[in-house]
RNA sequence: GGGUCUGUAGCUCAGUCGGUUUAGAGCGCACCCCUGAUAAGGGUGAGGUCGGGAGUUCGAUUCUCUCCAGACCCA
């Protein structure tokens, strides 16, 4: 007879090797073939809402890895909330305007249509951005990332376009707009303003000059510094040095540090009469040096903050202007004369700096560079040529006091390779306290749960110190600031409220180009005459920082707010922020209950990914190899508050641990086969080891939910992992084998394994589900009794016997004395099998001598201690101190002695049993594997 | 230079609201076994000055300071 054939062997066809690659696509179609997503919506219907807001990729470049581990994290909790019951809704979206594909489409087809043809430029990005999505899309969705993939917001559809500039005319009518001048990057031959993108540094040599700026008062000067009168003959002045002599026109004050040492010198150049000058104390020297001079002498000190207030004659238009000296921290000592020229016009800083003392912000230079035609002196040149001029004004004037070469790095038009100018121009804002939109932004923050928390310490300091957010961009590739000025006073027109909806409305039919067409008069009518179209777009952060109210008030399914937004920390700074400024700005609240925030990937030694380093892994090659699922288990695994490191190595360990996982699953899913719902077994039927397991996979499931609600994935892993390879690999399932290989088929031990084994694998594959979503979907169609098509449509298992639930059905501690004797013993056969003795545990039989304690809790298993050590035999005795003197308890109290067992192996259960053969019938097989094979079979209480 | 973080075995992570005598887990690694989960499975074992230094304390991996390295956002 072959008694192989009586062995209940594991059967499936549930693969051990996953070929991912290959079979997950398959999977996706199966998703798409059943529409699951249309599926998860209508078993969502009348549950709680629970809505992530996806933050808008930008439509441009392929996928890398952030963006994997950015939509699997979302997936991940998307899919976690719909197993817990919520009616999660995913809608992707893509920001689709702004510079970037500007860039793209300008290298296509070329710049001079962004000039000459907007409309047919803008036609251009839009098709781009389409072809873009259609890219990005195919990457995230073979991620296993489900949503509504193809009905997603994209900030260029034109009802988003529309309800973008909705958002804007609420925000102007809560009245935190501002018209205001802002110094902006403009590059002459382009006549525009730059992005920061498009200013590139390289080395420039600039003229330098050294100016005098006479004091206005001199007594005041004198009192400053504490020192007595000089001739009134001698010329009291500060010396300013500047790289860019053409903005001296638009100066507006000197600037000190407060901190700093200035020296009043008595100087005699050039053989002419003497005079007093203003220097930092540091830098005489080498501004003597410069001047060319030694002849000079320091009569007083005085610290900076002592000076502030005095005021100096303009150094080009002396007659008319005096200018103050004013305090600033940013004044160093690395060149010039420690006394800045401030032309708030002409530099970001010299504008802040102008903007907090309350100085004219002055900008005397046209869009091409050259000099307003009344300017006196230089009207109508090229500011260089203006430059030249100037400086030999000044030196005619006798002001000049020197003039040098520099060579440093300076701004240039990344297209022009030109250096750029600084002018301010006007400009549109959010102000951040004309109507207290910082103060409602910072309690708005309060109201948010930020995870981790430390997010929240970090956007409430960037509201804080933010300055005003500029809005407009001279761009075309953008949503329209869709406002009317009068031409003479700058005004808004009356009915801008009214118009605003007109031309969403318009919007709304033919996109953003609907304005840019559009004749004025459509909208104002005969006013057109004496209004101005604004042509600026808005900054592209305010499409997306609008989502909320142009695509969460606008989708039944969704919500404002939303239940979180989820994205790298960097998004503090960008789409968190903006969201929470246009949000604020608009109904003072913020649009999300919860931001999570993920770190940046970096290599397996925390650097930076990038190109040139060559340390770069993409999406796409993991997918392509390893499969979508070890891309989500490693993203899963990984910690996401800090930086998560990728590498060989560690995508590696990924891969283990994902095949460990497989093969447990596969292991539960082979010994259930043919096993039906109606086969369970009753708890108070089921063999003692068996109630222990359900219990403990309760406990871990519990654990689980848990972790899933707290956003720990990575915890998660490394309990699912533990719990296949210790609890079940290491100890329960191999245990079990026995039982389930040589017991009868329908036998109450056999049945009672697989309904612990039934109960764990619909708990296990729901576990994995949100994280390994196509393997679980593939375990799935394995499960006996499913009811649910996918996997994704289910919960977390509820199937639990209630009886589990209660603490007291199981004698946990029992068992892990159990399973510390085990180890023990493990540990005794090792040393055998090192000897060479044994080789396989059920070719030993043991004795365990153990303390009265011990004793007595082991002693009620009788004769099934030895399939809990899977050895043919296991004894259990007092401890003896006459029999082991020298043995006394160590710190398990046993003695553990292991024998070769001399009794023959039956061929069918390897176990090594005195009567094999009893039976004449079955001569080569144990009385246990007779009785059944041939019997009503072995009973088992415990094991 | 500033803001917000991170740094526990080769890898991924627990943990310590300051204190049970040798800081845990899994993987990987080494060695062994099995061949009825088999490109599987089981067992045993070796790995850590808890980033460096200083301080507070009777006692610090855990608190404070500082330095180093790394990340993001600014300047």
């Amino acid at each position: 007879m072959n008694y192989k054939d009586t062995i209940n062997l594991p059967k499936t066809d549930f693969p051990m090797r996953a070929n991912l690659a290959k079979r997950e696509p398959n999977t996706l179609a199966f998703w798409d073939d059943i529409d699951i997503y249309g599926q998860l919506r209508t078993i969502g219907q009348g549950r709680d809402k629970w809505v992530l807001h996806d933050g808008p990729p930008y439509a441009n470049g392929a996928l890398h890895i952030g963006h994997a581990v950015n939509k699997i994290l979302k997936d991940i909790i998307v899919k976690s909330k719909s197993m817990a019951g919520f009616d999660s809704p995913y809608v992707p979206g893509w920001d689709c305007h702004g510079l970037p594909i500007e860039h793209e489409v300008e290298k296509k087809i070329g710049r001079d249509v962004y000039r000459s043809d907007p409309a047919r430029f803008r036609k251009a990005c839009r098709k781009f951005a389409a072809d873009q999505i259609d890219i990005q899309r195919q990457g995230f969705i073979r991620m296993g990332v489900i949503g509504d993939w193809f009905n997603p917001y994209l900030t260029m559809n034109f009802k988003t376009e529309a309800n973008t500039v909705r958002a804007l005319a609420k925000i102007l009518a809560n009245g935190h707009m501002m018209h205001d001048l802002m110094t902006v990057y403009w590059c002459a031959d382009c006549a525009s303003a730059l992005a920061e993108a498009e200013v590139e540094y390289f080395d420039k040599k600039s003229t330098t000059v050294d100016v005098r700026m006479y004091a206005a008062d001199r007594q005041a000067v004198l009192d400053a510094f504490g020192t007595a009168a000089v001739s009134d003959a001698d010329a009291i002045s500060c010396v300013i040095w500047t790289t860019t002599p053409w903005t001296l026109p638009a100066n507006r004050a000197v600037a000190i540090h407060p901190a700093l040492e200035y020296s009043l010198v008595q100087a005699q150049m050039d053989s002419s009469e003497c005079e007093y000058l203003i220097i930092a104390s540091e830098l005489l020297e080498t501004c003597f040096e410069r001047y060319g001079s030694s002849d000079y002498n320091e009569i007083a000190r005085a610290e900076g903050r002592q000076l502030v207030g005095l005021r100096f004659t303009h150094p080009i238009d002396k007659e008319d202007l005096i200018v103050p000296m004013i305090p600033s921290e940013h004044v160093t000592l690395d060149s010039g004369t420690g006394l800045v020229h401030t032309a708030p016009g002409h530099g970001h800083e010299d504008f802040a700096l102008g903007k907090e003392h309350g100085l004219e912000i002055y900008n005397p230079v046209g869009p091409g560079g050259h000099f307003l035609d009344n300017i006196p002196h230089v009207g109508g040149q090229f500011v260089d040529a203006g430059g030249k001029l100037l400086i030999e004004l000044m030196r005619a004037r006798g002001d000049l006091l020197a003039s040098g070469k520099i060579e440093h790095s300076y701004a240039h038009c990344w297209r022009h390779k030109t250096p750029i100018l600084y002018r301010a121009t006007p400009q549109w804002f959010i102000s951040m306290d004309k109507t207290g939109l910082r103060e409602q932004a910072l309690r708005a923050i309060q109201s948010v749960q930020w995870v981790p928390d430390w997010g929240e310490a970090r956007i409430d300091g960037m509201v804080r110190n933010r300055p005003d957010w500029c809005l407009s961009r001279q761009r075309v590739w953008g949503t329209p600031i869709a406002m009317f000025t009068h031409k003479e006073t700058g005004e808004l027109h009356p009915d801008t409220q009214d118009i605003f909806e007109k031309v969403a409305r318009k919007i709304e039919q033919g996109g953003i180009d609907a304005w840019f067409d559009s004749d004025p008069a459509e909208f104002i009518g005969a006013d057109s005459e004496h209004y101005n179209k604004v042509n600026d777009v808005l900054d592209v952060w305010f499409d997306s920082g609008a989502t909320h109210f142009s695509v969460l008030n606008n989708h039944d399914e969704l919500t404002n707010p939303a239940g979180m937004y989820l994205e790298g920390s960097d998004q503090h700074r960008g789409w968190f922020q903006s969201s929470l400024l246009v949000s604020t700005a608009i109904t003072s609240q913020a649009p999300y209950e919860s931001v999570l925030t993920h770190g940046f990937t970096v290599d397996g030694e925390g650097r930076k990914m990038s190109k040139s380093v060559g340390n770069v892994i993409g999406p796409q090659e993991i997918i392509d190899t390893l499969g979508a699922d070890v891309l989500r288990l490693w993203v899963a695994s990984t910690e996401y508050e800090a930086e998560m490191g990728i590498s060989k190595e560690i995508l590696t360990r990924t891969t283990d641990s994902y095949r460990r996982i497989r093969n447990t699953t596969r292991f539960l899913v082979g010994n259930l086969h043919g096993f039906e719902v109606s086969d369970l077994l009753p708890w108070n039927e089921m063999v003692e080891l068996d109630q222990w397991a359900i219990r403990t996979a309760l406990k871990l499931h519990e654990d689980i939910v848990k972790s899933y609600d707290d956003y720990r994935f990575h915890v998660i892993c490394q309990k699912i992992h533990r719990f296949c390879i210790v609890e079940m690999g290491g100890f329960y399932l191999d245990v079990l084998k026995d039982r389930l290989y040589t017991m009868p088929r329908k036998s109450r031990g056999r049945r009672s394994a697989q309904t612990a084994m039934f109960h764990i694998l619909n708990a296990l594959v729901r576990w994995l589900t949100p994280v390994l979503s196509f393997t679980a979907e593939e375990i799935w169609q394995h499960v006996p009794g499913k009811q649910e098509q996918s996997v994704l449509l289910t919960g977390w298992y509820d199937g639990w016997p209630a009886e589990c639930r209660s603490d007291d059905t199981v004698d946990t501690e029992f068992w892990s004395r159990v399973i510390e004797v085990r180890e023990e013993v493990n540990r005794v056969i090792e040393t055998k099998r090192n000897d060479g003795v044994i080789g396989s545990t059920l070719a030993a039989q043991v004795t365990i001598y153990c303390a009265e304690d011990t004793y007595n809790t082991l002693k009620r298993l009788g004769d099934e201690l030895k399939f809990l050590t899977i050895t043919s035999s296991a004894a259990i005795k007092p401890f003896d101190s006459e029999q082991h003197p020298d043995e006394c308890s160590q710190g398990t109290g046993l003695v553990i002695e292991i024998e070769k067992s001399d009794n023959p192996k039956c061929i069918r259960c390897w176990h090594q049993r005195a009567d094999v053969g009893s039976n004449p019938q079955h001569p080569e097989i144990c009385t246990r594997c007779v009785d059944n094979i041939e019997g009503p079979g072995e009973v088992r209480q415990f094991a």
